[in-house]
DNA sequence: CGAGGGTTTGAAACCTCTCAAATGACGTGG
DNA sequence: CCACGTCATTTGAGAGGTTTCAAACCCTCG
């Protein structure tokens, strides 16, 4: 794939919630263009990651080319991280992206010794476990247009305040919601009929107006 | 609720993992007759539960009465574990059960000066979390037949030898799956037809003798 | 034996998907 | 700077799988 090493720019002062107590840790950084692969499914997972700049995707596929993407990371988040030896979902960068990493060993040797850190992993994992207990409710029960207000209401939470930039194409967006690209459109589209949402910019990935409270009545 | 207090019967050696060196956990057992509530949503999670006998459907509901079951607990298995303080699941008893239970705080303070135990912990969250991921793909992805495939190797795996007992109904297996009671319904009535599936015994519930092979062909 | 709940099966409705075409956005090269 | 190719998005029309509504059947239990 590829992969450029790059140079470390000015540092955010935490990664995975460790602080300068915890200075043992070798963090680099790496570039991946949008549509590369981070990681693939069933690979053993040397490394644990943390969104710089731009997005990624993790999925699963079905034999016959049928995907879910389980979650995407935003900048700040951390993907990757597997209790087992082996990655659950494989990573895609949606735009081009640039993450830092960690690897999983010496973030388990610090682990052991370090109660702090321990349950700090455990609380990463417990929301990735709420997301996804959250998202079977969605995935098993809600229509095409309460998912994706919910998804626009997520979207909207985690990036920003009523203005939200998607990186990610329609067909990204369907696979989140187990839905097709053309029913996320028109859902989009009836929101902006109702007047839920406005896009800003020529193109329509770039930039969405949320009406939360319009958008809440929908996410029952 | 009818819960009644048992006198404790012979105990299996290891509750969460623990052994005897762990002897300061107070574990009681409780009976919940069929149907009724352990814990709700956003209840207070006081306890841990392990079920002795029986079985339990954990699910969340939406404002209109959609319901949708996270899991099925059968013998053996833990849940209600939560790292926040908040049930984020309503438990209830899909026949009558026979739950162990153990004080969360006493679980946690072990925790704290135990990284065994601490580690445990996390491997269990890994696990829910790893069902709710596969669970995810199936609710997005898979068709009504497929699911109802996965869901008996998966009770196939979890209880025995190629014999399935159910003890929840078709709307608990539908709620499941993300489908209706008539969907689930036919769906085990074409396996039938097609002989990947027999029932044993006059009600329907009680045995299905599951041709593996060919329910896997269908788990792709 | 009758009542009640669960299951099966049928028929029609409906939501979403599939297939298709038109439009729009963007980069490249003439 | 515009023409063109490519890719993403929107929109329409029809098909299809699942749901809804309904009725019959079955099993259990009092």
């Amino acid at each position: 794939m590829f992969a450029h090493i790059s140079p470390s720019p000015a540092c955010p002062p935490s990664i995975l919630g460790l602080t300068a107590s915890h200075a043992s840790f070798s963090s680099s950084e790496f570039n991946y263009r949008k549509g590369t692969e981070i990681y693939g499914e069933k690979e053993p997972a040397e490394y644990v990651y943390q969104v710089m700049s731009g997005a990624v995707r993790s999925y699963k596929l079905l034999s016959d080319g049928r995907r879910q993407i389980g979650a995407f990371h935003l900048v700040g988040d951390i993907f990757g991280l597997e209790n087992n030896d082996i990655h659950r979902f494989t990573a895609e960068a949606v735009v081009d992206t640039t993450v830092r990493l960690i690897r999983r060993l010496s973030l388990e040797r610090v682990a052991h010794t370090d109660p702090a850190l321990a349950r700090h992993l455990l609380v990463m994992t417990t929301s990735n476990l709420q997301h996804a207990e959250d998202h079977m409710l969605l995935l098993g029960r809600k229509t095409a247009l309460e998912r994706v207000a919910a998804f626009l209401l997520e979207m909207d939470r985690r990036t920003g305040v009523g203005v939200v930039a998607l990186p990610m194409c329609r067909r990204d967006i369907a696979d989140y919601l187990g839905l097709t690209l053309e029913t996320v459109s028109r859902a989009l589209s009836k929101l902006h009929a109702c007047g839920a949402l406005d896009f800003l910019g020529s193109n329509q990935r770039e930039i969405v107006l949320v009406d939360r409270a319009q958008l809440a009545m929908l996410d029952t």
